[in-house]
RNA sequence: GGGUCGGUACCGAAGCGGUCAAACGGGGCAGACUGUAAAUCUGCUGGGCUCCGCCCUACGGAGGUUCAAAUCCUUCCCGGCCCA
């Protein structure tokens, strides 16, 4: 059984440099679970650790992918279990450092086991549909396809909704009968480590970060990822920080709002994140700090 | 000084005699989330309860009209604009 601490905490809460105080101590190497600090040259704006702090201690799962690739939850975990059960197998210490809910619950608990990718052309093909005739005639078709999800997502989260359909559509076998297939998590234990901050002292820094980011080159990392050729509308340039500043360099929108509007965005993200990370913590292992 | 428009809950903003504790948006808070997750979605947001209903305090202040007022009248205070 190999003992896995996860470092948890929302954004700006000081993950990182509670990680590096561990390295410190212990010959360990750091899975990062953050869902955007896996694309390239989205720097600044995720807050990645530094080159320096990055030379300290092995890093996995960052800068992996290019703003462009189709990655999942489902996939990171996978990647990432093998990985960790790697390093403790050369004789370090893993290390889960991340705020992204569901990598991390990925990664320590498994999702389910899909090995066929969802075909694209349906995806796009739902994504139009819904665009022409809004969520309720998709709802209405999970109905027929897969009960059990559609009484289940009564809230009719388009998302959700989408992505039991493409399951089907894809595979042919119901997403809510694919969940049975569980993939073994049971060579780890991890254990939680959660940095609790107070909420304002939280926001109070989180507002600073962003005025940091801004003053850092956020604006000129965006518009050269931007003439790289990435489109604004890939999924990971539809991050806090980027997508506003985004609009900023098409003229829609001010300097000032731009700004306040990515602190905003960020203090909002923030409390998704406690949302996830209080379950973590109520529903088992709660380890203090 | 005269005229005029306006002062509504944390903010913006509807309502203009009863069905109003007050639409809607923002903000805040809480939550859901098994493969797009920094995404997407839901709920609550005057106070107190014996909490699927009841009580209290509320729509700038004070009076008044009315069975009944955020909504009508008087007056006072405070803002915007126009004229002096």
């Amino acid at each position: 059984m190999i003992d896995t601490i996860v470092v948890c905490g929302a954004t700006a809460s000081g993950k990182t440099a509670y990680s590096l105080q561990l390295a410190e101590k212990q010959d360990i190497e750091i899975i990062s679970a953050d869902s955007r600090q896996v694309y390239k040259f989205l720097t600044i704006g995720t807050a990645k650790p530094s080159a320096s702090e990055m030379q300290k201690v092995k890093h996995h799962y960052i800068d992996i992918l290019m703003p462009d690739a189709n990655y999942s939850a489902g996939e990171y975990g996978e990647q990432a279990y093998a990985t960790l059960i790697d390093i403790a197998e050369r004789g370090k210490t893993p290390v889960i450092v991340g705020g992204s809910g569901l990598y991390i619950k990925s990664l320590c608990e498994g999702l389910f086991k899909e090995d066929t990718p969802v075909d694209v052309g349906i995806r796009n093909k739902l994504e139009m549909e819904l665009q022409a005739n809004g969520i309720d005639t998709l709802y209405n078709k999970l109905k027929e396809v897969d009960a059990p999800l559609y009484n289940l997502y009564s809230d009719r989260n388009p998302r959700r909704v989408l992505r039991a359909l493409e399951y089907y559509y894809s595979n042919g076998i119901r997403l809510s009968d694919a969940y049975a297939n569980k993939p073994s998590r049971d060579r780890i234990k991890p254990r939680y480590v959660f940095i609790d901050v107070a909420r304002d002292v939280l926001y109070d820094k989180i507002n600073r970060r962003v005025m940091q980011m801004w003053e850092d080159g956020l604006v000129d990392e965006t518009e050269s990822v931007l003439n790289m050729g990435y489109s604004p509308t890939l999924n990971s340039l539809n991050t806090v920080g980027y997508k506003e500043t985004i609009v900023y360099l098409n003229g829609d929108m001010s300097l000032d709002t731009a700004i306040s509007e990515i602190q905003k965005n960020t203090r909002h993200y923030a409390k998704r994140q406690l949302t996830w990370l209080r379950k973590f913590i109520l529903e088992e292992k709660l380890s203090e700090l």
